[in-house]
DNA sequence: AGCATTATTTCAAACGTTTGCGAAAAGCAT
DNA sequence: ATGCTTTTCGCAAACGTTTGAAATAATGCT
């Protein structure tokens, strides 16, 4: 059905002139008769001329498209993330396109070599957990298109990175607990093979440090999922009962544990605080409302969206910046102890 | 610093052959001679040749490209529609490009404009709340473009939609609460200027009615916000005290109830029985987890993606078509007061 | 009128790919 | 060798647009 959409070919033939001219008239080129001009834009705007935008991208190598490969579109730190994104690409005139890997090595670089045949003018990429080689991006930094990293970086690849202090957040959170009256303070720490895991129960230790508290051997666990958090806590808690505040290394975690202290009749804040990391929706659904690191996810978007542009508008070759942006200690109910 | 990809030209000059022959061989056409076939796709492959898109785009006259302007990707049930369009629209080769129009009529609009010129091949949209005109639509459906509406519909455009049957799950979530013995069920409402405002009210009225259950003037108050209902439920509760079951609208007020109940000591689900609907991420979140209809989000976006497809191979003009999912009722521990 | 300028328009190539058709080359039978 | 068929390949056009250069037309000047 669709009834063809008008081309300069189409307003030429009709004008009996030539397709160049059409184009000219069109951008008000001055080689233009004015008259032949006005005729021209008056019977686009009557027909509706829209150009070709394939047509162009293919003259032009250039797409004004954003590719964006993420895990998971449906974690609310991504879609900040994408927003972030979104919002600095429109503005300047380019359009995002997405591909989610969820988390799989195989369907990023599925997504990595499809969106590059696409003619994608740039790629913002949060990598998935599972990926250990790093060949498809090297195959895109040859190819020469420029790249952004997202929160999870690697050193292999030289391009540019948008961070966030993960190590500071874990600081900050965990001496909030430590003022807010916890001695005895548990880190439900994520996989020990990714940054975020490493940096985020470094900074629990070092806060734990500084403050001069000692750690026990049951200070971190490893523990980072909801689930696991409903399972471990209350046998944590049984076996050291002086237990008083957990850092969890992410949202749904802390809430899994939340929920757990609750299971076993003891109170957060008031028996044991509770700080979470990322400042997901969740922290705000949580009852008490859950204190957390606020982890900038549409600041890094944004971010991310102004390095890669300037990447692409540039043609100096100027070596890869990394940003690492702060985070922020948000404080809600569950970390209040005294009050 | 683009060093460019590689393209049949290359091929074909490497080789000291024709790009029509490198074409043939790469499509094993049958013309062409064995060896020079097996020189062709040796070399592509040693030099990770992928076909332009672009090129065939234009060629094709088609961008394999689907728009989807849908209000927040933040929100859970829109992140998962937007998986489901995303599955099937690769599987079939194509790639979503995402707009947010943040609820604004005004957003929808310049969205709408911005994608019809990058040659989208269809539209998935879902409208923002505040759209009253609906011109730019009209608009698409001149041009021919082939547009599927989810979740929320407007009869003023002729196109497809996929719909869920907020009444029927209304009407289910309510007899659920009525069989776990709540009398007075208080609904929760959505602004009764929408579609799904007034069908879920009335699957509600419905079973009531078909329980014999009378309602009261308080039955049905329009509260749809999270923090609408910390304000409402405590002030309603002490009025009239002998309020035993919640139905909201969404989950998110249904958790905002629920922590209103929990705030004035009274029970969830012993004293009062709260189901949401849409079985968002933080239904399983709340503490009690949520009972709730699930919307199927995900299986909405495959759907509407399926029928777009569909629309956009197909030459003839048949009818718009609607297709009407079926909810389901996810029963968790917040409705089930006898155990 | 003759020539130089300037104004206006068209040509042709390019982007990467596909494809109908014609051409060259090779094989085969006579 | 001649003519015919097959095999194998290349030419050229097409998709819609832009753009440098060439061509044409119109104007001005002496």
């Amino acid at each position: 059905m669709k009834g063809h959409q008008v081309t300069i070919k189409d307003i030429a033939k009709i004008l009996h002139i030539s397709p160049s001219t059409v184009s000219r008239a069109l951008k008000d080129h001055p080689d233009i008769n004015p008259q032949t001009k006005k005729n021209v834009q008056e019977l686009a705007k009557k027909l509706n001329y829209k150009p070709n935008q394939v047509a162009l991208n293919l003259l032009q190598k250039e797409s004004k498209i954003i590719g964006i490969i993420i895990p998971e579109i449906i974690h609310y730190f991504f879609s900040t993330v994408i927003s972030g994104i979104e919002k600095i690409a429109n503005e300047a005139g380019y359009h995002i396109i997405i591909a989610q890997s969820d988390e799989s090595y195989h369907k990023e670089v599925e997504n990595v070599q499809t969106l590059l045949s696409s003619n994608i003018d740039g790629f913002i990429i949060t990598m998935a957990k599972t990926t250990m080689n790093f060949d498809h991006f090297k195959n895109v930094e040859e190819i020469g298109v420029p790249m952004v990293f997202v929160d999870r970086s690697c050193d292999v690849v030289t391009a540019d990175k948008v961070l966030v202090d993960d190590f500071d957040g874990a600081y900050k959170a965990t001496t909030h607990l430590i003022e807010n009256g916890c001695i005895n303070i548990v880190h439900l720490a994520g996989p020990q093979n990714l940054d975020i895991g490493v940096k985020r129960k470094e900074g629990f230790l070092s806060a734990l440090n500084d403050a001069n508290i000692e750690t026990k051997d049951y200070s971190v666990q490893i523990c980072d999922s909801h689930d696991h958090a409903i399972r471990l806590i209350p046998e944590l808690l049984s076996k050291y009962n002086n237990i008083d505040g957990i850092f969890a290394v992410n949202d749904l975690t802390a809430v899994g544990a939340m929920k757990a202290v609750k299971s076993i009749n003891r109170r957060v804040p008031g028996d044991v605080a509770i700080s979470g990391f990322t400042n997901s929706f969740i922290s705000y659904i949580a009852d008490p409302e859950l204190t957390t690191i606020d982890q900038k996810g549409f600041e890094m978007g944004q971010h991310a969206a102004r390095m890669l542009l300037k990447r692409i508008k540039s043609d100096e070759n100027y070596g890869p910046v990394t940003t690492i942006l702060n985070t922020e200690l948000v404080v809600r109910k569950s970390s209040l102890k005294n009050k």
